[in-house]
DNA sequence: TTGCATTATTGCGTGCAACGCAAAAAATCA
DNA sequence: TGATTTTTTGCGTTGCACGCAATAATGCAA
């Protein structure tokens, strides 16, 4: 470790060539569509084997989206805690798993690509959703926490977390479709805040609802 | 139609080669492994060709699940109210979707199959959550129908609905992940109610949770 | 019952995804 | 520099998914 970033070389180059497979897989699939952005011809582009495509991403949709698993994980392991409300505390982490990566011009090509293809959404979603044990033992500590929960036992947390989880996840998908449908917002305010306030009135019509339908 | 079912023989036999198809590929997965049963092992043993397969069944896990988009359809177009629980009614409908195809043995075989490659249920709630926009609109039109939502709009309603379905469906998704890994009941019981009160304790916790979270 | 129209089945061929394996290349370290 | 470890790559294999056109089965009408 002779640099100044704490990375060995091997693994600042890992991360490029990661970048630029992803780079490569979201503009072909943008200029060409994602069925005419074969494996081979993002490789093509990337500069790398095709062989070497699948040592990177185990599938074309995760290139797509630059999932990249390492990131991902480093990104569960960052410790949080949940200060203020815990329902967005959890918009937080789950889309900063979405933007695990490093970033870059990476985000632009994101949301350019799910707005042109909304499944892969679905597809982001599902992955999170792999994480599931991770993150609601994540959300339980939360709990454990929390006033509020004092008097629950563990196991309760837990149960309470899977679930508080599951309709966060939830909630989240169809913020994000919707921002995905939404008509481009003339590249104007901070795209990124319109979602965690769509995100917050929904959990919000959610605890009316619950109120009124007991 | 001359006959008692009121449907044509073509209907009848293609439902039949649909289910002929589903029990190989669900037999062949527990008996050998969902990767060893291929496409081409479940065609012999349906009697099929591999490109008749593909005539019933856009992937194998789809029909190692028997999910008949037609069944699904027609389940989905039956006309249903609401009286009780809002919440119980969905998951009787999501549930009901699940096992849309006529049944038979196949709900036995379904159970196994997931019990021993969870993923697959993941994959189920994937299939149904395409249903989003007709399932969505559905539970608006409960809610339509309800007092306790009288004074809101149409557009609420759909709002409303949208995140109903959500919260549902991710709970049903934990439910039957819950369900599946439990050890096998020793066939006592009727398997089939303990998801309901599982579902409907998750349903209850989440709105003490709700409650206690604003 | 027979002939016609419709629909289903099948074989063939194509393209692509995913990955195992071992050789070659590159990076790290001593 | 030379040895070690890791990465890249080429090659080959398997399986999924589907288009297309020929063939077979079925339903319908005369």
């Amino acid at each position: 470790m002779n640099n100044s970033s704490g990375l060995g070389l091997r693994e600042r180059k890992r991360a490029r060539t990661s970048e630029v497979i992803h780079v490569a897989a979201a503009e072909l699939a943008l200029e060409r569509g994602l069925d005419a952005a074969t494996i081979e011809a993002i490789s093509d582009r990337a500069g790398v084997s095709t062989r070497t495509f699948f040592n990177y991403f185990p599938t074309k949709e995760d290139a797509v989206l630059g999932i990249d698993e390492v990131a991902v994980s480093a990104e569960l392991d960052k410790v949080r805690g949940c200060d203020g409300d815990l329902f967005l505390a959890l918009f937080d982490l789950i889309t900063a798993l979405f933007e695990a990566t490093g970033g870059g011009i990476k985000s632009d090509l994101k949301r350019d690509v799910i707005r042109k293809y909304p499944h892969l959404m679905t597809r982001q979603m599902v992955r999170v959703a792999e994480l599931e044990d991770r993150l609601s033992a994540i959300v339980a500590g939360w709990l454990a926490k929390d006033a509020r929960f004092a008097e629950q036992t563990e196991a309760e947390h837990l149960e309470a977390a899977r679930i508080i989880l599951g309709v966060s996840l939830a909630t989240v998908r169809i913020t994000m479709k919707k921002w995905a449908s939404d008509p481009d917002p003339a590249t104007g305010p901070p795209a990124s805040a319109a979602p965690r306030e769509t995100y917050e009135r929904a959990i919000a019509t959610l605890g009316t609802v619950m109120e009124k339908l007991r």
